[in-house]
RNA sequence: GCGGGUGUAGCUCAGUGGUAGAGCGUCACGUUGCCAACGUGAAUGUCGAGGGUUCGAAUCCCUUCACCCGCUCCA
């Protein structure tokens, strides 16, 4: 069990993002990517402590996921191995994880308002047919006007509907209600067309009090290329301003090999996840495993983010640490709510005060299609405060992604079925005397998926931003950094108090001993006081000082960042010092 | 992609048409006896970039890039 002691520090809100921006660029820790050119919209590169520090994170993820994941719920440890995919893979990957269409959101703009709104967020004339039992369903849900959210991808659900048991209802309703309209914040409608041929949705801004545009009370299903000069723009109503659709793709692609071409188009993986399922089979045939099993990775992912902001939050370069868990679909939720927790419990084993972070349960309409259940692990960011936002999601998947990807009626590209036979449960069933065609049936299945998934560059955010302290009281340093020593880049300082008598020689064969087990630095350059700030800078734990009474009897004094205490112990006790404190 | 703001040394910033600056930091030497001490000295600039106006541009104009805020987006 980690030890799970928060760092002392003051509450997110009232840090200061700009002073953390500047510590991280000023100490070495992320810097604008190639900043002599002008640097790069949405990408970073991380200093020598930054990558110390992303490292030291992500070594521990490793080490608690696949060398040392925690014990299950039956009691056993559980089993987890490690992969490292390719970032690039055939892009019919992407075609049937449905990345390919998911990640495509057409987009249109109002000319005059210069409002920008998803083409699939905005309706004027729907065609009956397939469509009609959602439009009807969706127009027709007795919500009180408290709903939020999108139902899947792509396709938005009003965030205020009204009572009616028709779509003619309920446009009857708005028309002659002004209190309702009020009620809704629904400053404008429109009818376009009596509902009979086509059924015709009004088309409305919902303003829910707080100046935003949060949607149109239709949900959106057709393609507006179809009528575009028809659709009237949420926002003023009138017609013909609104733009073609323009596609935002959000992975970004490439052109592997000498032609650049459509045929040889491929994308840079938008999550790491899908290499994992690539290779669920291979992992099957080519170790021990057996369901329940997880595969664990960790590499870059890259999206094409409309908007990057607040710093390395969301960049379009980015690193995540994901891991796929494999179980029966009848222990499914019992792994879910087990891998929920873990997850949180990890989160606070980096140090992490228990009040900046919140597990916040998707609501069902904001799940995505294939999901059962999803949980985020969200922290409260200076820039989000009072507010949280998104530090990792663990979602119960279901067999979507297996069985997107398996050969099949639906996947005529893939060559492999993504299945799996479970001997142990044919063996209990057979116990149990179940009979000989229902463990057939029930033995064989395509496993449902836990997925853990978390941003490595976004735990460094955290970090930062949780180890951030000012410290105006103090002569030194004006604010340090209290990483819990596992995280921080340096371990330990190790200084002579002054540059004679002996001192640097005795400092400089303590440091030449310690430096090959830890990170850890000399410093020998002006005053004392200095020294030990520049190390609560960045965040050093410890500072072993050689002064006289070490020459005189072999103790060194230990400098402690944040309480500044110091004691002696023995040179001979520093290395076990060290291991111990860092391992805690 | 839209609107607003910002961009000058590693950092924080001053400089509104006339020699590129300050504080902090960094480095060197001296000093040092536990919390950014002191003394002396040094290095560091495409003034975000490109173009224009002008005898002369960090300063005025145009374009562009990056960052911040608000939209939009963010399974």
């Amino acid at each position: 069990m980690p030890d799970t002691t928060p760092l002392a520090t003051l509450s997110p809100a009232d840090k200061s993002m700009d002073d953390i921006v500047a510590l991280a660029k000023r100490r070495g820790f992320v810097y604008p990517a190639s900043e002599i050119y002008g640097g790069l919209r949405g990408f970073w590169d991380y200093g020598p402590l930054g990558t110390a520090l992303k490292n030291n994170i992500r070594d521990w993820w490793w080490k608690c996921m696949v060398e040392c994941p925690p014990i299950g719920p039956d009691g056993q440890p559980v089993s987890i191995v490690g992969l490292d995919s390719a970032i690039i893979q055939n892009p019919k990957t992407w075609q049937h994880s449905g990345h390919v269409g998911g990640f495509n959101d057409p987009m249109v703009d109002d000319t005059e308002t210069n409002q920008r709104f998803r083409a699939d967020h905005l309706q004027g004339i729907f065609p009956l047919g397939a469509n009609e039992e959602r439009v009807r369903n969706t127009i027709s849900t007795e919500v009180g006007g408290e709903t939020t959210s999108s139902f899947s991808i792509g396709v938005p659900i009003p965030r205020a509907t009204i009572i009616a048991s028709s779509p003619e209802e309920a446009a009857g309703q708005l028309v002659s209600d002004k209190s309702l309209r009020k009620r809704l914040g629904i400053r404008f409608f429109e009818l376009v067309e009596p509902f009979d041929e086509q059924i015709v949705v009004p088309c409305c801004r919902i303003d829910l009090g707080n100046g935003k545009i949060d949607a149109c009370i239709s949900p959106a299903l057709v393609p507006l290329e179809q009528q575009p000069a028809e659709v009237p723009s949420p926002y003023t109503g009138k017609k013909n301003v609104l733009t073609e659709p323009r596609e935002f793709n959000l992975m970004l692609d490439t052109f592997p090999g000498p032609i650049r071409d459509e045929d040889n188009k491929a994308y840079l993986r938008p999550e790491t996840a899908q290499g994992i399922f690539l290779n669920f089979k291979n992992v099957l045939d080519t170790t021990r495993v057996k369901v329940p099993f997880g595969i664990a990775q960790i590499g870059k992912s890259f999206r094409n983010e409309v908007t990057p902001r607040n710093f390395i939050f969301r960049s379009r370069e980015f690193e995540q640490m994901e891991m796929e868990f494999f179980c029966s679909p009848e222990d499914s939720q019992k792994w879910y709510e087990f891998w929920r927790d873990e997850r949180f419990k990890w989160w606070l084993s980096l140090g992490i005060a228990e009040q900046n972070l919140v597990l916040r349960d998707h609501d069902s309409d904001e799940l995505a299609h294939y999901s059962n259940a999803c949980v985020d692990v969200e922290y409260q960011y200076p820039f989000t405060a009072p507010g949280f936002g998104e530090l990792e999601g663990v979602a119960h998947r279901g067999c979507y992604d297996l069985s997107a990807h398996s050969k099949g009626d639906n996947n005529k590209d893939s060559n492999t079925k993504l299945d799996y036979f479970d001997q142990e449960l044919q063996v209990r069933l057979q116990n149990e005397g179940v009979d000989k065609a229902e463990i057939k049936e029930r033995s064989r299945y395509v496993p449902h998926v836990i997925e853990p998934a978390s941003g490595l560059t976004r735990a460094v955010l955290v970090l930062l931003c949780e180890a951030f302290t000012p410290t105006p009281d103090r002569d030194g340093a004006k604010h340090i950094l209290s990483f819990k020593p596992r995280f921080a880049p340096v371990k330990a300082g190790i200084f002579p108090l002054v540059n004679k008598d002996g001192m640097p020689e005795v400092a400089q064969k303590l440091y030449m001993h310690l430096r090959q087990k830890h990170a850890v630095e000399y410093d020998a350059k002006q005053s004392i006081g200095k020294r030990y700030a520049r190390m609560d800078e960045i965040g050093t734990p410890f500072c072993f000082t050689i002064d006289g009474d070490t020459l005189e009897n072999q103790t060194v004094t230990v400098r402690h960042r944040d309480t500044l205490a110091q004691e002696r112990i023995h040179l001979d006790k520093v290395e076990a010092f060290l291991d111990e404190h860092i391992a805690g």
